[in-house]
DNA sequence: CTAGGGTTAG
C-alpha cells in the first residue's frame, strides 16, 4: 500500500528549450499521420488543434495515442506543455471505459523530473496512489530526480521512506536515484550510507557519489573515490570522467586536472562533448583562459552548452565584451541561445552598462518565455539598476510571481549603488526572508557610508537573527574596526576567523592587514600578511600602509622593495602610500628618490595625488620654496588639495606671505572648502594680524562655510564612546570634568603651559585655555583614565589631525600617569610613552 | 527508469 506525500507550496517555473524529434519510419508515418505529427510537434502552438482532431476521430480513446501526446509534451519540457499533458490524461480518464495507466503517469513524472517540478511531481504521485494504482520501481527514480533537481531534500527523504515501505529499496535504479538526490542536496553522508549498503553497484552508483563529493567541494575525496572505483573493476565512462574533471575545476587545481587527463588517455576513454566541455571549463576556471579558448576553437561541432561554458567563464573574468562577441558568433551559426546564455548575456549588459543590448535581451526573454526562471528576472532587475533605470527594474520586480531572496537583495544592492540608503533600509525591512547576503549588503553599505558603529551594531543583530557570519561579513566588519580603531573588537574578529577557520582570501587578508594597521598594531598586520597564501598589489600596499601609519618610512621602503623582489608590479596607489610614509617619517631624500623612480624605473606617470604627497613631504620638512617650485612646474593644473598642503606647511613654518598666496588660490578653486579659513586665520592669529583674522571670521560666518567638528572616540570594554569638542552630553560628564581638573593641576605643577597658538580667535588667554582644555581628544583621554585600570593602554581615534596642545598634553599624561596612550588622527598614529611620542614631534 | 555540462545578489 502506497502512502501520499506533502508538497511544499513553492513552485519552480523552469521552462527549457525543446529537443528535435526525428521520425524513424516513413511507412509508419503514412499509416499513422497523427503519430508522425505528434512526434514532430515541438511547440504548444500546434498541439491543441492536433489534439482536437484526434478527439474528433476517436483516437483519444487509444492509449497509444495519448502516450505519444504525453511524450511530445514531455519533450517540450515547459510548465505549459506538462499541464496540457495532465489535462489530456484527465480527459482520458473521464471517457467511459478508459483510465490512465501507470506508464502514462510515469511518463509525465519524467517530464516533471526533467524540469525539476518537484511539487507537481508529488501531487501527481498522490493522484496515482489515490486512484488505486500502485507505483512501481520506475515511478520512484523519476520522482526522486524531480526532488533532486528542485533541491527538495525534505520531500526526497519522505520519498525515501515510501520506497522502504514499498520494499523497493533494494532496486539498483532506485538506490542510484537516492544517491543522486543526497549528492545534489549536499547530504553526501546520507548518499554514502545508501552506497555502502549496496551489494550490487554499477558505474552510475559510483559516478553519482563521486559527483556528490565534487559538488560539496570535496574534490580530493571525489578523485580518490574515482581511483577506488577503477580498482574495484568498474570501468569509468565519459560521464564519470566529466565529473572528475569538473571536480578539478572546482578545486582550481590545474595540476591535478592535467594528471587526471593523462589518466584518461591511459584508460582510453574517448573524448566526447561532455568531457570536452568539462575540460574547457576546467582550464578557464583554473585561470588559463588561453588553453580553454584553444580547445574551444579546435572543436568542430560546438554545441550550446559548450558556448555557455565559455560565455559564463568570460563573465566570471569580467570579459563582458568577449561575451557579446561570442554570442554574436553563435547566432551566426544558427544556435539558439537558451536561458543560461541569456543569463550571461544580461550580466554582460549590466557590467558594460549597455542598456540597448540589455533591452533587446529582455525582449528576447519575453519572446521565448524565459522570464519564469527567477535567475533571469533577477539578472534583468540587476541590469536595469546598473544602467540607472530604477523604474524599469521595479516594473520587472513588481509583478514577478516567483520573487526570491535574491530578487530583494538585488534591489537592495541597486539602491545602495544609487546612494539611496533609505530605500535600501525600507526594502531590507520589507522583504519577507533575509539571508546572509542581505545582512552583509547592509553592513557593507553602512561601512561605505562611514557609519561604522551602526555597521557593528547590525553585525551583532544579524547574529541574534540566527545568521553565522561568513568571509564577506568579516571583510565588512574588519574595515569598520579599522576605521574606528576598535582594537579589542579587531582582536575578536581575527580570533573568530581563526576559530571558525574562515578562509583568508586576498580580499579578507587585505582587510585584516588594513584593520590591524589602523588599530596601530603593525606587528599583527604583518603577521596576517605573511600568512596569506597569495598576495597582490593591494595587500602589499596595505602592509606598506601599516608602516606608513607608524611614520616608519624605512620600514615602508623595505616592504616595498620586498614586493618588487616578489615580482609584483607597483601601481599608482602603492606610491601614494609610500610617499605618505616618507612624509610622515620626514624622509625627504628617500621621498625625492621614490618620486623620481616612479616614471624612470616603474613607468608610472605621477598623478596629481603624487604631487600632493610631494608638496606635503617637502613643505612639512620646511622646503617651502622647493614645494612651490614643484607646484608651478606640475604638468597639470594644481587643485585646492595641492595648495592646501602648502598652506598647512606654511602654518607649521609660519610663513604668512606664502600662506596668503596659497589661501587665495584655494578660495579661487574651492571657495566652500572647510578648514582652510581656519588654517589661514590660525596663521594670521600667530602673526598678530587680528584685522585679517576678523575678516576671515566674517567670511566664515557670511558664507556659512562648514567647520568640521573635532570628534574623538575611545573603546572601553568593547564599547565605543564618542566625544565632540566641549561635549556636555556624556553621562560621565561630571567625572570627566573632575578628571580634567586634576590633570590640569598635575600638569601645571610639572610646568605645562597650554600651547595657545592653535586657537584662532582673539579672545583672552583664559578663554583660549578653556577652549583648548575641552578638545575632544582630551575628553576621550580623561574618560579612558577614569574607566580603565592602571597599566591598560588608552587608545583614542580622532577624525582630524591632533593639535599641538593635545599632543603636548598626551605626552605629559603618559609620563605622569604612567600610561601608554595611542592617538590615531586623520593621518597616522601617535604612541605616547614616558613623555615621548613615536612621531618624534614631527607630524 | 537512474548518473555528467551552463546560473543571478554581498
Amino acid at each position: 500500500m502506497a502512502v501520499t506525500l506533502h508538497a511544499s507550496p513553492m513552485v519552480l517555473a523552469c521552462p527549457t528549450s525543446a529537443t528535435t524529434i526525428i521520425p524513424k519510419d516513413f511507412k509508419a508515418v503514412a499509416k499513422n499521420p497523427h503519430i508522425f505529427l505528434l512526434e514532430n510537434c515541438k511547440t504548444m502552438k500546434e498541439l491543441p488543434q492536433l489534439h482536437c482532431d484526434m478527439m474528433k476521430r476517436g483516437l483519444c480513446r487509444k492509449s497509444s495515442y495519448i502516450n505519444k501526446l504525453i511524450s511530445a509534451c514531455v519533450e517540450m519540457g515547459t510548465y505549459e506543455s506538462l499541464s496540457y499533458a495532465r489535462r489530456a490524461i484527465e480527459l482520458f480518464n473521464e471517457d467511459e471505459g478508459t483510465s490512465g495507466s501507470l506508464f502514462m503517469y510515469n511518463c509525465l513524472l519524467r517530464g516533471y523530473a526533467f524540469i525539476g517540478f518537484c511539487d507537481e511531481a508529488i501531487l501527481l504521485y498522490n493522484e496515482i496512489v489515490l486512484s488505486d494504482i500502485d507505483p512501481d520501481k520506475y515511478t520512484f527514480p523519476f520522482l526522486l530526480s524531480a526532488c533532486s533537481k528542485a533541491m527538495a531534500i525534505y520531500e526526497g527523504i519522505q520519498v525515501h521512506g515510501v520506497v522502504i515501505k514499498m520494499g523497493l529499496e533494494k532496486d539498483l535504479f532506485v538506490r542510484n536515484s537516492l544517491i543522486h538526490l543526497y549528492s545534489e542536496c549536499g547530504e553526501i553522508g546520507l548518499g554514502r550510507k545508501v552506497f555502502d549498503k549496496m551489494t550490487e553497484r554499477n558505474v552510475v552508483s559510483w559516478t553519482s557519489l563521486i559527483n556528490g563529493y565534487a559538488r560539496r567541494g570535496l574534490a580530493k575525496e571525489a578523485v580518490s573515490l574515482f581511483f577506488e572505483m577503477v580498482e574495484a573493476g568498474v570501468e569509468p565512462n565519459s560521464v564519470t570522467m566529466a565529473c572528475v574533471i569538473s571536480a578539478c575545476a572546482k578545486l582550481k587545481d590545474l595540476g591535478l586536472g592535467k594528471r587526471v587527463c593523462a589518466y584518461i588517455d591511459e584508460l582510453g576513454v574517448k573524448l566526447n562533448t561532455h568531457m570536452l566541455n568539462a575540460l574547457v571549463d576546467m582550464y578557464m576556471k583554473c585561470g588559463d583562459i588561453d588553453a580553454g579558448e584553444k580547445l574551444f576553437d579546435q572543436c568542430a561541432n560546438k554545441n550550446l552548452v559548450l558556448y555557455n561554458t565559455v560565455i559564463s567563464n568570460y563573465i566570471h573574468h569580467g570579459m563582458a565584451r568577449e561575451v557579446q562577441v561570442v554570442i554574436h558568433d553563435m547566432l551566426r551559426l544558427g544556435l539558439r541561445p537558451d536561458r543560461v546564455t541569456l543569463l550571461s548575456a544580461i550580466v554582460a549588459c549590466a557590467q558594460l552598462g549597455d542598456l540597448s543590448a540589455g533591452k533587446s535581451s529582455h525582449a528576447y526573454v519575453l519572446r521565448n518565455g524565459l522570464e519564469g526562471w527567477d535567475s533571469i528576472s533577477n539578472a534583468i532587475i540587476d541590469m536595469y539598476m546598473k544602467c540607472g533605470k530604477r523604474e524599469a527594474a521595479y516594473k520587472v520586480f513588481g509583478p514577478m510571481p516567483n520573487k526570491t531572496v535574491v530578487s530583494w537583495n538585488t534591489l537592495i544592492a541597486g539602491s545602495i549603488r544609487d546612494g539611496d540608503l533609505g530605500l535600501a533600509w525600507r526594502t531590507f525591512d520589507e522583504m519577507p526572508v533575509r539571508d546572509l547576503v542581505s545582512w552583509n549588503t547592509m553592513i557593507g553599505a553602512l561601512v561605505q557610508e562611514g557609519m561604522f558603529e551602526e555597521a557593528i551594531e547590525l553585525f551583532w543583530e544579524m547574529q541574534n537573527n540566527g545568521m553565522t557570519p561568513d568571509r564577506v561579513s568579516m571583510v565588512g566588519i574588519a574595515s569598520a574596526c579599522g576605521y574606528l580603531g576598535a582594537f579589542d573588537l579587531a582582536k575578536w574578529v581575527y580570533a573568530y576567523i581563526e576559530k571558525n577557520s574562515i578562509h583568508i582570501d586576498l580580499q579578507l587578508g587585505t582587510a585584516l592587514v588594513d584593520m590591524f594597521s589602523r588599530c596601530g598594531d603593525s606587528k599583527s598586520a604583518l603577521h596576517v600578511f605573511s600568512k596569506m597564501d597569495k598576495q597582490d598589489v593591494s595587500s602589499w600596499t596595505a602592509a606598506i600602509g601599516a608602516m606608513a601609519m607608524e611614520g616608519n618610512a624605512e620600514g615602508a621602503i623595505d616592504v616595498f622593495n620586498e614586493m618588487l623582489e616578489h615580482g609584483v608590479k607597483p601601481d599608482e596607489v602603492v606610491f601614494v602610500v609610500l610617499l605618505t610614509a616618507c612624509s610622515h617619517g620626514g624622509s625627504v631624500l628617500k621621498g625625492r628618490q621614490i618620486f623620481k623612480s616612479m616614471k624612470e624605473t616603474h613607468g608610472i606617470c605621477p598623478q596629481i595625488v603624487h604631487y600632493g604627497c610631494m608638496v606635503d613631504l617637502l613643505g612639512r620638512a620646511g622646503f617651502l620654496k622647493e614645494a612651490l617650485d614643484l607646484i608651478q612646474g606640475m604638468p597639470m593644473e594644481p587643485n585646492d588639495v595641492i595648495w592646501g598642503s602648502l598652506l598647512a606647511a606654511c602654518r607649521i613654518h609660519k610663513n604668512v606671505e606664502l600662506a596668503q598666496y596659497a589661501a587665495d588660490k584655494i578660495t579661487e578653486l574651492a571657495p566652500e572648502k572647510p578648514g582652510i579659513h581656519v588654517l589661514l586665520s590660525n596663521i594670521y592669529a600667530f602673526a598678530g594680524k587680528w584685522d585679517d583674522v576678523a575678516k576671515v571670521r566674517l567670511q566664515l560666518k557670511e558664507k556659512g562655510v562648514p567647520k568640521v567638528p573635532g570628534l574623538s572616540s575611545i573603546e572601553v570594554n568593547g564599547m565605543i564612546h564618542e566625544f565632540i569638542s566641549d561635549d556636555q552630553s556624556h553621562p560621565e560628564k561630571l567625572n570627566i570634568d573632575l578628571m580634567l581638573k586634576e590633570i590640569s593641576c598635575k600638569l601645571g605643577e610639572a610646568g605645562y603651559v597650554p600651547d595657545i597658538t592653535n586657537v584662532l580667535l582673539d579672545v583672552d588667554l583664559r578663554e583660549k585655555e578653556q577652549l583648548l582644555s575641552r578638545h575632544s581628544e582630551k575628553l576621550a583621554m580623561a574618560f579612558g583614565l577614569i574607566t580603565t585600570r592602571q597599566g591598560i593602554p588608552i587608545r583614542v581615534v580622532k577624525n582630524l589631525r591632533i593639535c599641538s596642545d593635545c599632543h603636548l598634553f598626551a605626552k605629559l599624561v603618559s609620563k605622569l600617569y604612567k600610561r601608554e596612550i595611542t592617538v590615531r588622527d586623520k593621518n597616522r598614529y601617535h604612541i605616547f610613552k614616558h613623555g615621548f611620542c613615536s612621531c618624534g614631534d614631527y607630524w
